[in-house]
DNA sequence: CTTTTATATGAACATTCGTTCAGTTAGGCT
DNA sequence: AGCCTAACTGAACGAATGTTCATATAAAAG
């Protein structure tokens, strides 16, 4: 009754989605074929059906759990930050610095995921993309609710806080299109390098 | 033999690549069909391959077109900054607002180029992505151009002139995912707001 | 008027697409 | 041993794909 050993493989499920997310960002939603995916698996295209209804449906989980990935793990890592009580100037300070490290470093872990989620929204129906919208719209708000209170504190100047959310977070994730690790410079650099620009465009 | 006047509507050629260009926006290169393309212009498919030998060709001219354009617009502003003999520090600072507005103008003038051409670059051949992708780097080079000579003449600060390039064009790139004329700002507004975030994100 | 030529049609082509499903396989349970 | 059930195959489906081409049309050229 229950699944406690699968019968072939045990990891179809799993892999299937390994290879969907990156033949999708390699290629497109539209120009990967649901053969093309099996065939990467090491299956015939008809077992997919039992692990997805359609191709629209891989997508938008695909998408789905990316988005929530992103938020789970940004809201573990502010707690980290708001716990500590401390000057409220300097918590938002670092609070900014804290999500302009965290954002590149999550997004450089998974680059086809990241290139699928803001990529592949034109191919989503009409349902899925207002729900990956929304939790889209959750993160930036995170951001926003940062420039918000350092500007309520004093200790940031943003002209317009949702334009400058809008205009950071674009910002880094030009980050994906160039960085390669091993390259010249280390996953620390570049943070430090981003925030840097980060901070002094929001100086007051 | 010389075509004089059309035989039927003279205006078909240019119809294609404005509807193609708005379909493959929407939908993206590989989402749309031909038939798709050929219908929006008022037209059978076969008609299309009196002027397109074929898809990809219709794709690379498309972008082809956008960033030749962008590069002869660039060049044609930068000359009226560059003819100017003043103070070579004020100049360089000129000509960097100079880049930022003009990035912002031009891009949100043709949102449906500026997301192909970006966008389907995986959806070329290999020789025509090589092409676009030259001319993508010769305009990045024009950006980084002025910096190292802010750098030069010590009025900005950049600890590393390519990845600052590429985070400000990135950072430009993302108002038009959210920009709508008419909207709540005005298209001198916005200007002004990201080029003092450009600005100060490099001041000494 | 006749000939030429650019332009468009519409049917046809070989492929490929997403999806379904009856049948096979093989391991777990009683 | 015999049954059960989840997993997978392989063939099949209608629909859609990019592209070709013989044919029709109508305006321009002579």
């Amino acid at each position: 009754m229950a699944r406690t050993q699968g019968s072939h493989s045990d990891i179809t499920g799993p892999r299937i989605r390994t290879e969907a997310l990156r033949l999708f960002a390699q290629h497109g939603y539209a120009a990967v074929s649901m053969r093309q995916i099996a065939s990467a698996v090491g299956v015939q295209a008809g077992a997919l059906y039992n692990y997805t209804p359609d191709k629209q449906s891989l997508l938008f989980s695909l998408m789905e759990g990316h988005m929530t990935e992103l938020l789970a793990a940004w809201h573990e890592q502010e707690a980290a930050y708001t716990a500590e009580a401390s000057d409220p100037k300097a918590k938002v300070l670092a609070r900014l610095e804290a999500f302009t490290r965290f954002h590149i470093r999550f997004h450089l872990e998974r680059p086809d995921a990241v290139f699928i989620a803001y990529m592949e929204l034109r191919n989503l129906s009409e349902d899925n993309f207002t729900a990956i919208e929304s939790l889209r719209r959750e993160y930036e708000n995170a951001l926003q609710a940062i420039l918000k209170e350092g500007v309520r504190l004093g200790v940031l100047h943003v002209p317009d806080p949702k334009i400058a959310t809008l205009a950071v977070i674009a910002m880094l994730n030009g980050v994906m299109t160039w960085y390669r690790s091993g390259g010249r410079l280390s996953l620390e650099e570049v943070e430090g390098i981003y925030w840097d620009m980060v901070k002094k465009s929001m100086q007051v």
